[in-house]
DNA sequence: TCTGGGGTCCTTACCCGG
DNA sequence: TCTGCCGGGTAAGGACCC
């Protein structure tokens, strides 16, 4: 998809159109998401520190990201796409691999079955763009979908895929990022066709195994198959503070927090965590990460919480931090899916706080905004007051 | 006024047991 | 009994992607 945050921004608020927007953080350290087409020309982009594109862009609008909304029409979209093509990867909300492997019949030739798609995804979200690359690998389709944004539909023929990769730059190679495009230019190549040439037991010396990979794209040679949804291997949640934390009181708030989430979404999702990690980032923007084994695995903020209190003994850095950060990982399938029972055995067996993450997570969407007391006394049943939000001002209590 | 949050995968170091 | 080697598992860091 083009700009996708942007472009759902603009498409649900017409007065956004044709308007340098940038999606992201409006705080201090916030950064862009999505720079929108209009403000792309300013010199603004994803990634960027927010104070630099508002420098450089100073009338753009800035909106803060609606993760919720991008998720519902991000469902719309490989709604579409699964009308196309049973085998369909998802690797974001606004990215997917097709495999159109013999669907030639029902869709007609590459040209017909993309301007079908984008036509088809123009009219099930109301107007968004996408911009589609056909090849033969999935590298070089990736690569083509990448060559004419936004709205744009770029066909490579497999047998004119090497040439056709050969003058763009390395920084197309998916996978080599800043430090791995600064190594291939010491060597002296500056474009795929470079990497082509080169020999490949020297790319294997210089690079490890990137280097036989590099090799092979170069050479429009991708082995990898459109997979399936793959299930997750962890579940994270990370916060860059306001303002830097030393005192251990303040980085534990922090891992509390990350802890309801982490443990809100492996309930929701039926996971169970084998492993907790902890993660700071100094303000000198060294990032350090502690881990640990669970035993018995978990999907218990409580849990997670505990464990990653003690763990933060064992960083050996006095701080101050500009971002904490909890993750559980090596996840495997527990139970179903969370399902609500406030009062009864499940409550019981995993504790009252975990029964208010489920209430929470069931109603979902910031309506319960958190449990004001719990009520839990040996041989009666138990319960808890909640705080709703109301609908216009502040709140409203209820039960 | 500095520089996000969600992830995946790879490398390296180290420990331990055979 | 000591030493070296090897492989597996774990932890920590780093590069990268969207």
């Amino acid at each position: 998809m083009d700009a996708f945050y942007a472009a759902v921004e603009q498409l649900d608020d017409p007065a956004l159109r044709g308007k340098p927007l940038l999606v992201g953080g409006a705080g201090r350290r916030g950064v862009v998401m999505t720079a929108s087409y209009e403000a792309r020309p300013f010199g603004a982009h994803s990634a960027m520190p927010m104070f630099k594109a508002r420098r450089l862009c100073p009338d753009a609008v800035i909106v803060p990201p609606r993760f919720e909304r991008y998720q519902e029409v991000s469902a719309i979209i490989m709604g579409v796409f699964r009308d196309f093509s049973p085998d369909v990867e998802a690797i974001s909300l606004d990215e997917a691999f097709m495999d159109m492997t013999g669907a030639e019949g029902v869709f007609g030739g590459p040209q017909t079955m993309g301007r079908k798609l984008k036509a088809a995804i123009r009219e099930a979200t109301g107007g968004l763009t996408a911009t589609i690359g056909i090849s033969g690998t999935k590298y070089v389709a990736k690569v083509a979908s990448g060559y004419r944004k936004p709205d744009g539909l770029t066909i490579v023929p497999p047998g004119e895929a090497m040439g056709w990769l050969a003058p763009l730059s390395v920084s197309r190679l998916w996978g080599a990022g800043p430090k791995t495009q600064a190594r291939l230019h010491e060597i002296g190549l500056k474009t795929i066709g470079d990497v082509a040439r080169a020999d490949p037991g020297m790319l294997a010396e210089r690079l490890g195994s990137a280097g036989a990979h590099f090799y092979a794209l170069s050479h429009a040679e991708d082995p990898r198959q459109v997979e399936h949804r793959r299930s997750s291997k962890s579940i994270g949640s990370e916060r860059t503070l306001g303002k830097d934390v030393t005192s251990a009181d303040d980085i534990q708030l922090h891992l509390r927090r990350s802890a309801d989430t982490v443990g809100r979404r492996l309930r929701r999702n039926g996971y169970l965590a084998h492993g907790v990690r902890v993660k700071l980032k100094t303000s000198e923007f060294q990032i350090l990460t502690r881990q640990r084994q669970l035993e018995p695995p978990t999907d218990t903020a409580e849990t997670l919480y505990a464990e990653a209190v003690s763990l933060l003994r064992e960083f050996g850095h006095p701080g101050p931090f500009r971002l904490i950060g909890l993750a559980a990982y090596d996840l495997s399938k527990g139970e179903d899916p969370t399902q609500l029972e406030l009062f009864g055995g499940r409550a019981k067996r995993r504790g009252l706080e975990t029964a208010i993450d489920d209430l929470i997570a069931r109603f979902d969407a910031g309506v319960v905004r958190r449990a004001k007391d719990l009520i839990d006394a040996p041989g009666r049943r138990m319960g808890a007051t909640l705080d709703f939000l109301d609908d216009e001002e502040g709140d409203k209590d209820s039960n």
